[in-house]
DNA sequence: CAAGTCTGTGGCATCGTTGCCACACGAGAG
DNA sequence: CTCTCGTGTGGCAACGATGCCACAGACTTG
């Protein structure tokens, strides 16, 4: 490939250049390129030398523009720091890679603004369809509105009326506090950062559930809203600790919620399980590092965005198919947190 | 905004669409949205209604072809599974963000071939610019050659030629080892994946410098490459741990290797300092978590990220100044996981 | 030998925007 | 009364690629 002209504005070599540089029309050098229609090998061969001289990479704006069709999608996500975002994200770049897709990523950092912001950015860019980890009901209508199929993942704002991959929250949460029970465990605090999403509200419901169902009454003052931070849920650990009527276990609603729990019971000294039976939402790689281990729920992120990539291609495939909720499996992962409560 | 008619085919509304709806031309249209030029007010209301009421978002590969910009960049890191390069990829898409940018993302997961395609597909895009952390020189020499302005981070293969951002991976691997040396040890093993990229081998030169500076003949059998994973590395740890000579020390070049180390560590039943003391480059969030905690190399990869951005809109600003490498700071954060050898 | 088929090529409109240019109209100046 | 000027508007040619269509030869077929 020959080098940019120097001091020359090196305009970057169109279709047209092409043409002219191997003496045919625009037709013939597009036909050559693509491979569709007649060509003789011999023009072929030139215009591919002419194109490669000059170095000519197709202009995919201008190619979708006349096409009316885009290989590109479009991900918004909470927070790419949190591993479980970045994973996911994984997960979708995979195998959007893989099946010729380009992805464009927002961290909408858990604004509603930005993801608005986002939405109508991917619309702009005429986005083949959309994977959101949503933060209310807005993003999907307004997607879908503009005609634009959506995918929520993780969280669910607009069942039935979009596709959505997430897990069973609602029964594995109920499980996990079952492990408590079964432990003996009565008094179970639920550190939670908000319950209006259907991952907060159907972790809640587990867990309640699985009070009722074991006859042990619930104390709301055991559900606690942390905010979204690690140093959040550390003070809200530390001041639920503090009462008399403390709780025996803390059942952590997801990773960050986790962590402060788990630095708020190294702050205070506390032995786990001994003193404190910590089990958590999302299987984070510290968890399995730390002494003793956290008893998690384990959910497969990458595979939930892998499967929710799936999930988008097949309804760009066949846009008015019914809207299709898929519930992937999660474990819960024993380890050495948890045991029965100290007597007191 | 008014619902898609419903069975009709939906075509999205273009600036035609809105402007015959408003009664007016396309030129007025087009200038009573961009509020360049001259527009009655009253026509300018009636547009902007006529364009609500038709849920007008305008195209923006139309706009961009058309006007030969295009705000969004190409972002190619290697792994975002690694919290490091996820939150490189969370500081770009923060201010790429803040700058009215969108960013395309790849995940290149160490294949050359995956990072060529993804380089490919930015040149098809026609990206205002280039974030990459490269696998080789390819990448910034075919984007350069192309015209597309490149900000290498982390890594650094074409120094002089493109603009950088890094930190001082010798100086701060020579200061890590130092630390070791100044405890006592003389057996230290480095645990490396790879020593062709800047970052393994200025971390190598570094222990390097270390070593010699303070007397200490170099054992080459004590720099082990182990491969990319956990368990590789784990292997390794295990393996080396296992010979006669051991180390008394060991320093691992990234958080991937760090965990494999750890983790041999665990299996071998050794008590970290006591029986074998660990260092790491990159401080991950476990690494402050375990017991005792791992004394590491921290860098803001956020804040590499960020800089990232910076770097690459002064270049799109001004594409002839010199190539720039922008060195940010990394600190030792000491932790409980070293301490003298034992005596043997 | 006329009609039809197959191969190979170029012309041109089109995708959705933008912005230059021309033009129309009313007001104010000479 | 003409001339200029400021305002407001529409026509039209791009941007880069594609694909329909027409057409030109060479060849087969009845």
């Amino acid at each position: 490939m020959a080098e940019p002209a120097l001091g020359a504005t090196a305009r970057r070599a169109t279709l047209k250049d092409v043409a002219h540089a191997a003496g045919v029309s625009q037709s013939t050098t597009s036909r050559a390129m693509s491979g569709e229609g007649y060509v003789a090998e011999a023009v072929r061969q030139r215009v591919l030398a002419a194109a490669d001289e000059l170095g000519y990479v197709p202009h995919a704006m201008a190619r979708s523009l006349r096409k009316q069709v885009n290989r590109s999608i479009g991900v918004l996500v909470s927070d790419l720091r949190n591993t479980f975002y970045a994973d996911l994200a994984a997960g979708i770049a995979s195998r959007a890679r893989s099946q010729g897709y380009t992805m464009m990523l927002v961290d909408d950092e858990g604004l509603p603004d930005v993801e608005q912001g986002a939405a109508e950015a991917f619309v702009a860019t005429r986005a083949a369809g959309v994977i959101v980890t949503p933060l209310s009901a807005a993003v999907s209508t307004y997607l879908l509105k503009q005609n634009i199929p959506v995918v929520e993942v993780d969280r669910q704002f607009s069942a039935g009326r979009c596709d959505g991959v997430i897990i069973d929250n609602a029964e594995i949460a109920k499980r996990m506090t079952d492990h408590l029970v079964d432990l003996g465990h009565s008094r179970i605090a639920l550190l939670i950062d908000e319950t209006n999403w259907t991952t907060g509200g159907e972790r809640l419901a587990g867990y309640r559930r699985s009070l009722r169902e074991s006859g042990i009454a619930a104390d709301p003052s055991l559900v606690v809203s942390a905010g979204w931070g690690v140093d959040d849920a550390r003070q809200a650990t530390v001041d639920m600790l503090a009462r008399r009527d403390h709780p025996t276990a803390v059942f952590a609603a997801n990773n960050v919620l986790a962590e402060g729990v788990w630095r708020a019971a190294s702050d205070l000294g506390l032995r786990i399980p001994d003193d404190l039976s910590i089990v958590s939402f999302d299987d984070t790689q510290w968890m399995s590092m730390v002494t003793p281990g956290i008893t998690a729920v384990s959910q497969d992120a990458v595979a939930l965005g892998g499967t929710a990539m799936d999930r988008l291609l097949e309804r760009i495939e066949n846009p008015d198919a019914d809207a299709v909720t898929v519930v992937l499996d999660s474990q819960i992962r024993p380890r050495g947190s948890t045991s029965g409560p100290r007597r007191l």
